[in-house]
DNA sequence: CTAGTCTTCAGTCGTTTTGT
DNA sequence: ACAAAACGACTGAAGACTAG
């Protein structure tokens, strides 16, 4: 059952969620409620008034709808709380144990759609924690396995899938992005079959071959422009004299497949540098600032261990997508050696 | 219980679209 | 052509979860 997100309607969600937690409330004591919409209301950060008769008792709350309850939501209800002439209600999705514990502490009134809530309107007093929230239903996809960062991660783990195991936050700062982005890259993985998540014992790479095939598809456009560091021009065939510092850059590319198979005259230079450490190269390569040039430096994305580009080259699937990229005759051709020679034999069958 | 790990989401920042 | 607004990707701190 999965639930694709049709529209994102922040104002709709907060009604839904309001709605339902009202009605879970509903529940618990007779009421009757009507929603009061209150522009004026609006820009002092609430959301709007609801008016409800319970035991003939009429309340007016100004409402805060939060997807969730943070700390900041607390501390900013709280003051509102003690300002305002009407009492605030916080209504969210999900209030924890300890988050009610401490709005009980602060006297600020909420309910949730899980069916928690604490009222306090004398003679009215509710409070119940403890309810577990529902099965989440929404699911925002924010992370495109193939399109923008997620491909980082995808590279580290074609070039060492025994990495899978490792926890995200080793992912994330070896493929330098961030911790949100590992979850959502590995949940598309998953979803799309490349990932086998076995629970508490692993997770496997599957279908690595078809992995790589889109990833070197999708490298060019959807990677490769974001970490661009420059272009530039240097002196005649430069780069065969220069002895690259791997701590500071790797050829990629031309340069990278000329090396490794002794066949192609690169016509183009690509180079993966460490961002820090971007100008130095610059200079020893005695390289001219050029937008046209043919010198292309990129930010590297991957770190400094085994298995990912030995010597001065990077991984030849990295240069393999490079040479694909560029897309002519010659490039071609050396493109299909490398395959052939470096990338084939470990992406035979899963 | 708690240390390690995962998940969430509001804010930031860059890009695209729309308005003047 | 320029500026404002809307959009979307990414981040990272903080809360939630879980195995041991």
């Amino acid at each position: 059952m999965n639930k694709n997100n049709f529209e994102h309607n922040p104002a709709a969600e907060n009604e839904t969620i309001l709605r339902q937690a009202l009605n879970t409330l509903k529940g618990l004591v007779p009421l009757e409620y009507e929603l009061g919409p209150d522009p004026s209301l609006r820009e002092q950060g609430y959301d709007c008034t609801v008016r409800a008769q319970v035991f003939g008792l009429q309340i007016v709350w100004r409402v805060q709808v939060r997807n969730r309850c943070t700390r900041a939501t607390e501390t900013l209800a709280q003051i509102d709380n003690d300002k305002a002439q009407s009492p605030v209600l916080i209504a969210t999705r999900y209030v924890s144990p300890e988050a009610a514990a401490r709005l009980h502490a602060r006297g600020i009134q909420f309910i949730d759609t899980a069916g928690n809530a604490f009222i306090n309107q004398p003679p009215l007093f509710i409070f119940v924690t403890g309810n577990r929230p529902k099965k989440a239903e929404t699911t925002v996809p924010a992370v495109r396995l193939f399109k923008g960062v997620g491909l980082k991660i995808a590279y580290l783990l074609l070039c060492r899938p025994d990495l899978i195991g490792r926890p995200y936050r080793e992912l994330a700062e070896m493929a330098h992005v961030a911790l949100g982005t590992v979850n959502g890259t590995m949940m598309d993985m998953i979803r799309k079959g490349f990932v086998l998540d076995m629970g508490t014992r692993g997770k496997m790479l599957r279908e690595t071959k078809a992995l790589l095939d889109r990833w070197v598809t999708a490298y060019p456009d959807a990677l490769k422009p974001k970490i661009l560091l420059g272009r530039f021009q240097g002196d005649g065939n430069w780069w065969d004299d220069i002895r690259l510092d791997q701590a500071v850059a790797q050829w990629g590319g031309e340069v990278a497949a000329a090396k490794l198979t002794g066949y192609l005259k690169p016509g183009t230079v690509t180079l993966y540098a460490d961002k820090n450490r971007f100008a130095d190269l610059v200079i020893a390569c005695k390289l001219k600032k050029d937008p046209r040039g043919n010198v292309e430096i990129l930010e590297r994305f991957w770190p400094p261990i085994e298995g990912l580009g030995e010597g001065d080259t990077v991984h030849p699937i990295l240069i393999y997508a490079d040479l694909v990229a560029i897309g002519d005759q010659r490039t071609m051709e050396t493109a299909r050696m490398i395959h052939a020679d470096f990338i084939d034999r470990h992406f035979g069958q899963d």
